[in-house]
RNA sequence: GGCGACAUAGCCAAGCGGUAAGGCAUGGGUCUGCAAAACCCUGAUUCCCCGGUUCAAAUCCGGGUGUCGCCUCCA
């Protein structure tokens, strides 16, 4: 497969450091919130990105950090009269709650910055040792970019020109102004580890590197997280992992496009801010994964109400036809089509479809476009064939390839109520004795209940909402 | 100021040199007691504008216009 990498600002062929396995690390949050709609690109874009590798039969490490102490937490600690690690403990648990509900598998490790503070300072040790940084009297730690050749060559610009927008904020102590913190000395009243430079707690971009050493190795495959983590995250990560270990960090970067708000960053400030718990009360979880993965991962996506609403309509489609096929099969035979090779190789084609827009950067919005034309397929041949060798065979590829999109996890057709079934009994009763209006009526309350009915020759078919 | 992305039907979105995929919405039809679902048909003489290269351009080159992002915490 071919891939987008950030360093290169190419398409490159995957080739992985150890054969069949492939070492990925990916930015996770900072604990201090629920997490939002722009949080959940990189969810979603990454976890289909992995199971599509597993699926071509890759063996995936996958790493994803929490970052549980910074700025923003102890601010939150503060605004909650609480204390940071009950802060990113509460919203660890909400950040479960919602990489579930995105059907978001969870990462073979979850490594946190305050457990892995060991191996922080003995980079920072290192790079100490190396001429690459240095302590200042107040215990702060700095990264000195300007002893750093190669600094600028993810984000692609020269030293000299990210100085002119750097300052010196007032209090700190640091040489130069694109000097940046490894290790922050702890004010009164703050989280603080011990360290060779006193107590203190770790700078932002530190922690990646450490833990991604420590969890996958000095060099890793691919680097992943949001366009904005370019300049200053990763290219920190890279100067100081590479400074440190003086081997590549990550063969390949890739970033995620933004989501926007009315064609404008989301901010608090603006007001136009989303959680994805927020949009998932009202809408559902799915159809956020759905949005998330209907465009390729690099352009930018739009979020409205109505593009919501519109990715939910969608997902009805694949919902009817996946239960459809599971009804079909109930009334289904050994009949087998004379034309049953014909309408394999026809399905096949879909899964070729499939893979080659997977294959091509991870082209999700052409993958789903593959399996829509799959599910006009089953339509037209599978649905009505009564063939079970036919119908199981669909069922299969179906669930597979929506099974690699992370999407139709959501069916609700197993939990059959005892009550549905008895109206729809009645329903059927009312009809056969030609009692319309009753029938209707019977409808409509299922329909306020979220059931929807579909008359079929072989009886009712059902589905909820 | 430096770096970068994007502009394709009402909306979302592929295509990236060979004559405009797919989804949602709309309209018509088949089916149905009526529906729903499904299926069939329907829609951009054209891909922001202007030049150029080519037998051929939405796709390449040059020049505009517009929108957005990074350079400061940020997915």
């Amino acid at each position: 497969m071919r891939i987008y990498n950030t360093l290169t600002r190419q398409k490159e062929e995957l080739k992985t450091i150890t054969e069949g396995e492939v070492k990925v690390y990916a930015c996770g949050p900072t604990v201090y919130n629920f997490i939002h709609i722009g949080n959940a690109r990189p969810l979603c874009v990454f976890d289909t990105m992995r199971r599509y590798m597993e699926y071509r039969g890759l063996k995936v490490r996958f790493v994803q950090n929490f970052t549980d102490i910074d700025d923003k937490i102890i601010k939150k600690a503060i605004e909650e009269k609480s204390d940071y690690k009950a802060v990113s403990e509460k919203y660890i648990e909400e950040f479960w709650k919602d990489t579930k509900g995105m059907n978001i598998r969870e990462a073979t490790v979850h490594p946190k910055a305050t457990e892995n503070i060991d191996e922080i300072i003995n980079i920072i040790e290192t790079l100490i040792e190396k001429g690459y940084a240095y302590a200042i009297s107040n215990g702060d730690v700095y990264f000195s970019p300007k002893a750093f050749d190669e600094y600028g060559k993810l984000s692609h610009q020269p030293l000299e020109d990210l100085e002119a927008g750097a300052r010196i904020n007032i209090g700190e102590l640091k040489k130069e102004p694109m000097d940046f913190a490894l290790w922050k000395s702890a004010k009164e009243g703050e989280p603080y580890w011990q360290s060779p430079w006193g107590k203190g707690r770790p700078g932002w971009h530190i922690e990646c590197s450490a833990m991604a050493r420590r969890y996958l190795g000095e060099t890793i495959d691919i680097h992943c997280g949001g366009q904005d983590l370019i300049f200053p995250h990763h290219e920190n990560e890279i100067a100081q992992s590479e400074c440190c270990n003086g081997v590549p960090f990550a063969h390949y970067w890739m970033h995620n496009g933004y989501i926007n708000v009315d064609n404008v960053k989301m901010s608090k400030s603006l007001g136009n801010f989303f959680t994805v718990r927020d949009v998932a009360e009202k809408y559902g979880y799915e159809p956020i994964r759905y949005l998330m993965i209907s465009s390729q991962y690099r352009s930018p996506i739009n979020y409205s109400i109505d593009i919501i609403e519109q990715c939910k309509a969608s997902l009805v489609r694949f919902y009817t036809c996946r239960d459809g096929l599971d009804f079909a099969l109930e009334n289904a035979d050994e009949t087998v089509p004379d034309n049953a090779d014909e309408i394999k190789s026809q399905l096949n084609s879909r899964r070729d479809q499939f893979i080659k827009a997977m294959d091509d950067d991870l082209n999700t919005a052409d993958a789903i476009s593959a399996v829509f034309e799959l599910v006009r397929d089953i339509n037209v041949s599978v649905i009505n064939s009564k063939s079970k060798e036919l119908i199981e065979f669909s069922i299969k590829l179906f669930d597979e390839l929506t099974g690699v999109l992370g999407l139709v996890y959501n069916r609700k057709t197993e939990n059959i109520d005892a009550e549905i079934e008895e109206l729809i009994a009645l329903r059927t009763k009312a009809r056969a004795e030609k009692n319309f209006a009753e029938s209707d009526r019977i409808r409509d309350e299922l329909k306020a209940k979220g059931i929807v009915i579909k008359d079929t020759p072989q009886g009712v078919q059902w589905f909820r909402e």
